[in-house]
DNA sequence: ACCAAACTCATACTTTTGGGTGATTTTTTT
DNA sequence: AAAAAAATCACCCAAAAGTATGAGTTTGGT
């Protein structure tokens, strides 16, 4: 099954360099990709929120406070799609920052047009066809179906944080709220979840079959 | 003594060299599965009336008059559990007739350790989707082949009851050890995995392919 | 026999979690 | 508009988890 990804994905690629970003532009246009480009992390929430991408470009070392890793961890917590790092050069704390929020690829610069090409399919395929590998969303009708009393949209997305293994303070950070509100989000999880811990929730919802 | 976590699954091996045969039982013991071994159909069948295993792994090219084909059919006749094929070559004839078997997966030799336990995993789930699946051990070989540092077998032990979402003094009570001795095995575990906490040493072996 | 690694455990201390209670503000539903 | 549900946050307390340090005991290999 040859399939190709070309036609109808949409790509986020945010990247604070306008040359860069229009190279790229370019690049996937010719590729058949539609493209949105994002300056930094605001726009990139925007884009990501208003437009649901189906993969991001994320240079990791964007201008100003915060970096293409803030932007990776808000994806995973708020909307799980596939993403690939573009970055120019590697130290070591920023390369493990950067694993851990588990890219489908990392670019080093230079990169080629093949090379990106190539990651794109790759990622695409990976990420929407393994459904059991993906850290995914977790579907809320599907997970609520299996409890006596339904999950809030927002406890899914703190339930969400929580299967990345974020603390409490990570998810606060993530979601823009308190770390208490946090534990109380966490509190009537635990209770609807019927477990004790954040590792309990954990294995609980993964035992599920949601895929 | 070792193991608190076996997940009990037998598997019956199928396979008339004696080599591959005890190297099968040896790799398949080391991932916590018990083992039965049949050199031929008369005592593969004796062995699937008499002890029930939930898997077979099945030698196509048996010696003598019935083939591994043979056994296929009559498990799907008799004692329907999913069963892996293994062969050291892939005729045409052979293959369309063990296609029209379903079997679970179609291994060619040469095989390796985590060919047979990702097959043997997915079999099983696939099979028997509904509750209790195995908690899921993991293949020491294969999680500290993605290590720098190699984890022990006691930190596997360990790293197997966290990933069950058991706490401290769980995993104290489990392993007949003090709650200090755990800790002290979680910090280098932490430390080997690179992570801070359980939640997020459980995300890290998740998202590895072990399973 | 000796060494190294693994396993064991303790004590003390800090940080993170989880639990309980209560309250204010949105948002949604009736 | 009133009621209900969801989301926000604070404060306090207790329990669990994690860190640091040091040390005794097995165990396997040379």
């Amino acid at each position: 099954m040859a399939m190709s990804f070309e036609a109808g994905f949409k790509v986020l690629v945010v990247e604070d360099d306008p040359l860069i970003a229009e190279d790229l532009r370019i690049l996937l246009c010719d590729n058949g990709y539609s493209v949105v480009v994002a300056h930094a992390k605001g726009e990139a929430v925007m884009h990501l929120t208003a437009n649901k991408p189906d993969l991001v470009l994320l240079d990791i070392n964007l201008g100003g406070g915060s970096t293409g890793v803030d932007i990776a961890r808000w994806i995973n917590a708020n909307h799980p799609i596939p993403f690939i790092y573009l970055t120019s050069y590697a130290d070591q704390t920023t390369l493990q920052q950067a694993k851990d929020t588990h890219p489908s690829a990392y670019l080093l610069k230079p990169f080629t047009g093949p090379d990106i090409k190539v990651s794109i399919e790759i990622a695409l395929s990976n990420f929407y066809d393994s459904s059991a590998t993906s850290p995914g969303l977790f579907d809320i009708s599907i997970l609520n179906s299996y409890l006596d009393s339904p999950l809030s949209e927002r406890e899914i997305e703190i339930l969400n944080g929580l299967n990345q293994g974020l603390s409490n303070k990570g998810l606060a950070d993530n979601l823009f709220i308190s770390e208490n509100t946090v534990k109380s989000h966490l509190k009537s999880i635990f209770e609807k979840l019927n477990v004790k811990s954040r590792t309990e929730a954990i294995v609980r919802i993964r035992q599920l079959p949601l895929d």
